[in-house]
DNA sequence: TGAACTAAAATTGTCGACAATTTCACGTCT
DNA sequence: AGACGTGAAATTGTCGACAATTTTAGTTCA
């Protein structure tokens, strides 16, 4: 039942860190729905904290790429847009691949054997299960599993480019197309799985790369055979 | 005589706007040392704002990874780091790679005839000038260029995360490094060039990660040959 | 001597009030 | 009726003061 964390797994110990998490899942599960202006006077009232404190909150979203401010006009959730999930998908591919790469050199034993454990639990799942709740759970594995080879190249900066940067978009997108997890990105996953067995950084990246772009087709794919009211509804 | 503003060229409206230029061209240019704590009350006075601006404009600079802050603890620059500078030129051969493969594909005609004067006036100036004040303009110049690239793919998402997130930091290290800019570097990037114009965003792509992986090799090599003493200047 | 506790000082977090700017509504003129 | 200008209302930016936390300095004790 987790929120997935990702990063951000810190403590909330100040409010406005409370406040920016507490809008952040706002934000992600639809309350705030995207598009919208924010107001300062009407957050602040509701969570019941100063306009500072939801100012730094606000800060931190725009960080986050949840949100834009503009000087003197304020504050808006960040707003659905195909074109903006493929640029996405693009910098994923680049980035991603790279992760495989140095995870091929990087990532520890019990690293591997962990995401090894994810992907076979993944496919137990996905081959047991009805199609009835399938989708959420295979949407937090498909995430965790880009998580672990992240976290196992053993880059700093681009785990929290990717985390911090990035990641949050990927679900503000994810929650609002709730795509079908496909058999065929399965595999794709055990593919990458065994290129990091084999410590092949070249071979990893080549997979990943094909990954992140056929997911990126099969988006595209299922955008374009939504009706327009779907697609508005998140406007 | 420019700062090189890149990114964040917009006029500074607000004050806190104008005190993150101003710290930020600080940071950059050594006048507040790398790792150096930063007192609110201390900088408010000296900028002669409230604290409350004075922390806007922090929340800026964090989110441009020149500063870092800590709950209860307060904010400091960025520290110098070997490792986090490998760590950079490993994201940018990613993501840089991937820009030169889009614009071989976006590229309008006159950027690239733009591109393309700006390193015949690098090649001309490189040739002609002594090495007096050479380093000052090639390093400008280089920035100059990844940049026409990067916003050459038409991908906005890859510029902001490249210029917003990373250019900074890596300007932090360049001016801490002074390097010389290599006649190699310039044949780079004429290769690159070509590979532009011929829009072969296969070839761009390896072309453009072999240079920054040159590169980083060529970082490398100066600052193992340098002494301790030189590196530890900028702690 | 040095480790641990304590109180004072300094620093960061939070808040409410005021100033500057934008937005909205109304009335006027063509 | 519609465009334009004016003033009021609302919103954002800025500030100074207070509260909570951390840091520091000093003292005591083993």
């Amino acid at each position: 039942m987790p929120f997935h964390p990702a990063c951000h797994s810190y403590e909330p110990v100040t409010i406005a860190d409370r406040l920016f998490l507490d809008l952040r899942r706002a934000i992600l599960e639809g309350d705030l729905p995207a598009g919208k202006k924010i107001s300062e006077p009407e957050l602040a009232n509701i969570y019941g904290v100063s306009r500072g404190s939801l100012r730094e909150a606000i800060s931190k979203l725009e960080n986050c790429n949840l949100v834009t401010r503009r000087p003197n006009i304020g504050a808006r959730i960040v707003s659905f847009s195909i074109d903006q999930l493929m640029e996405i998908y693009q910098i994923r591919e680049a980035m991603e691949g790279m992760a495989a790469r140095l995870a091929a050199k990087n990532m520890t034993e019990p690293e591997l054997a962990h995401l090894k454990s994810l992907v076979a639990r993944h496919k137990d799942s996905l081959a047991h299960t009805e199609r009835t709740t399938k989708t959420d759970y295979s949407q937090d594995a498909d995430l965790d599993f880009h998580f672990c080879i992240i976290q196992g190249s053993k880059n700093q900066r681009l785990l929290t480019m990717l985390c911090q940067d990035l990641y949050d978009l990927v679900r503000f997108y994810r929650m609002r197309l709730s795509p079908a997890f496909s058999s065929t990105a399965m595999q794709e996953h055990e593919l990458i799985v065994q290129a990091l067995e084999r410590r092949d950084g070249e071979m990893a990246e080549l997979l990943m790369r094909y990954h992140v772009r056929a997911s990126r087709d099969r988006a595209k794919q299922r955008l374009e055979s939504m009706s327009p009211e779907e697609l508005g509804n998140h406007h």
